[in-house]
DNA sequence: TATGAACTGTTATGCTATAACAAAATCGGC
DNA sequence: GCCGATTTTGTTATAGCATAACAGTTCATA
């Protein structure tokens, strides 16, 4: 399996043990330098599905006893996001691991305003309809940000 | 007109007009105070179709010979946006005019990479449609951000 | 004009992110 | 194995974004 599945009970241990084998496999492909740092980050990142904040980040790894500073962190997570293995969430400021690295794409996210967790979805047709309509604004598009806010299914109000 | 023209060359000086006497207006019917201080934040942010940051917000202000201080700017953009007035891009830490205040909506925005401009769009089907796939994960959505970034009509590269 | 509510001023601080430069590790060719 | 070039990391400093907390003022209304 290779689905997050965040919001829902599930072993996490094999997700993070997963997103870093695919991690390994994937840099070794392309020759891209999984460095002890960088390996350590996503590790981080991928404590739970929940965004992290960089500067969590640092304190974590300032805990394994390394000395570190933001610059540390930041390009670690810089290098993460180049090879898709992990993705920023803008309306949090924060980072979470991909659970999809293998093909690039951008992400979409469903954030929970109840645990924090970020469910990554595919919306598909949404990137394309968006792409329409900016063009008939004679708008061409590079990029999309789509986040959505809401509850997830575990968060759901009890009456529901 | 109510629709903005931004990326498209109008009369600007009508946008910024039109856009404090509609702020009167609903203002006035919804008894909400729009002091001299948020109507004064309004206009400065309606300077342009670009997006601007508080912070540079803040020293127009003070080039007025006011005092301020962040928390001056802030809070006039948190009575703006609670009004529709204004809405916060996320993707730039900044805030724009709302061309359409009078219906309470969330903003979709195309943005452009060269100068800076940000377009409102209405993207319709694509809430709903990101709703229906939420809820096929048990998600509840409350609210969506949805940024595009790309070039704009006018700065499309001359080959075009 | 007294009173409570809303708004503003002011100071301090916290969080997020990057610039700039020095040092160390790594890679590839010899 | 050694060397130069490239990449990565360490370190210090600083820039940019945002809010907490409390005091003072203005406003609407009784």
């Amino acid at each position: 399996m290779t689905k997050a599945a965040a919001a829902t009970p599930h072993d996490h241990a094999h997700c993070i043990a997963s997103a870093l084998a695919q991690a390994d496999t994937l840099c070794e492909q392309r020759g891209a330098r999984l460095t002890k740092n960088r390996r350590r980050v996503l590790e981080l990142v991928w404590q739970s599905h929940a965004p992290v904040g960089a500067y969590e980040l640092l304190e974590r790894l300032r805990e394994d006893g390394l000395s570190a500073a933001p610059p540390t962190v930041y390009r670690a997570l810089e290098f993460l996001m180049s090879q898709g293995l992990v993705h920023r969430i803008e309306t949090r400021n924060a980072f979470v691991g991909c659970p999809q690295p293998q093909h690039e794409h951008e992400a979409q996210y469903l954030l929970c305003e109840a645990c924090g967790d970020a469910v990554e979805i595919d919306v598909g047709g949404v990137r394309r309809r968006i792409e329409a309509l900016a063009a008939q604004h004679g708008f061409t598009v590079t990029a999309q940000t789509i986040e959505a806010r809401g509850l997830c299914r575990r968060c759901q109000p009890a009456d529901a």
